[in-house]
RNA sequence: GGCCGGAUGUCGAAGUGGUAACGAAGCGGUCUGCAAAACCGCCAUGCGCGGGUUCGAUUCCCGCUCCGGCCU
């Protein structure tokens, strides 16, 4: 039996310098003669015209580098982790027959539990008709119908999420689904090495504040020309870090400082959620960033 | 100097003679198809300072300080 292809896994925090060490890992292969596919585990990045605002900046200019995951739909489109697992699991077998070696960069934690342990996600598609109908039902009313279709269902979910109409909703989709299949387990074909870059909560405020500052100005651009596209501002792409202040800069309601400063503090707020996240898994090897370049690739 | 208004947690902001809403920030979490999302918990023994009235005052009264406005 062959040795499982190693696939590593680079996770931490928005700034932490994962898309850096990525690089330099693909770099270093290369002069041993090992191309490298880069899948990036991003939720915001999978979206075209969301350049700035999600920081997409791998230079594309580097020769010998595939890189995967960037710009998969439109702004009006949704992804979701399912989709998203489905995708990244059929590059990366592509990857890997094609004979290169695959490293996957992402802050998206859910994606990436969902893309190493396909199956652990109900096998019931969302319903949208469904979803919309439910949507327009108080917390109380969502938690009785749960109640009514499954008692267990709802018996089990904890103190946040009964409170939490998606994760209700989800529930009850879940619930009336003709067949409530349980997963499949799939047997591990790969070797996942999770690698998770930490460095002082003070170091990304910093790295956070002074991206932010440099950024601003072709974010407000690039809000501009999306609101131009897609007036609709109840699509989920609106929700992205940074869009809510710009709109409001906008609108005329707050001053372009302002617009800075809630921006910064969105994404640091977003940090210690990716934090909080990652902090819970226990297959990542944590790396202080600034002593991260003694790590390659095991061959 | 006079008159009026205000002074509540880090910020914004309600409010009551019986012991401090709410929002933001902050802190800690949740997580099986919207996850840069959504949701949950914690966060002023204290209401500018000093007296007084009262069983009890942040709330009423007196004085003081500071801020804003108007007048001289």
């Amino acid at each position: 039996m062959s040795p499982k292809p190693k696939v590593f896994i680079i996770v931490g925090p928005t700034a932490s310098g994962k898309t850096a060490l990525a690089l330099r890992l693909a770099e270093a292969s290369a002069k041993a003669g090992q191309f490298t596919s880069i899948i990036s585990a991003d939720s915001r990045q999978v979206y075209r015209g969301l350049d700035v605002l999600t920081g997409k900046d791998i230079p594309a200019e580097k020769a010998n580098l595939r890189l995967f995951g960037l710009d998969l739909i439109d702004p009006d489109q949704t992804m979701n982790a399912a989709q998203y697992s489905d995708y990244a699991r059929a590059i990366l077998a592509k990857e890997i027959k094609a004979g290169r070696q695959v490293i996957v960069v992402g802050g998206t934690g859910f994606y990436l539990k969902a893309f190493v342990s396909p199956g652990s996600l109900a096998a019931v598609t969302p319903n949208d008709r469904l979803r919309q109908e439910l949507n327009r039902l108080p917390v109380r009313e969502l938690q009785h119908r749960l109640k009514e279709i499954d008692a267990k269902r709802l018996a089990a979910m904890n103190q946040s999420d009964v409170a939490n109409p998606r994760r209700l909703i989800r529930a009850i989709e879940i619930a009336s689904s003709p067949s409530p299949s349980g997963s499949v387990p799939e047997g591990h074909r790969y070797s996942f090495v999770w690698v998770g870059l930490s460095l002082p909560l003070e170091e990304i405020k910093k790295k956070i504040a002074k991206r932010v500052d440099r950024r601003l100005p072709s974010a407000i651009s690039e809000v501009k020309s999306l609101l131009a596209a897609y007036p609709d501002r109840r699509l989920p792409i609106y929700t992205s870090l940074g869009i809510a202040p710009i709109l409001r800069f906008l609108d005329g309601e707050i001053s372009h400082a302002q617009a800075r400063q809630l921006w910064t503090t969105e994404e640091v707020q977003y940090a210690k959620r990716q934090l909080t996240w990652f902090k819970k898994q226990q297959q990542i090897i944590w790396y202080d960033q600034d002593r991260i370049s003694s790590l390659s690739f095991p061959t």
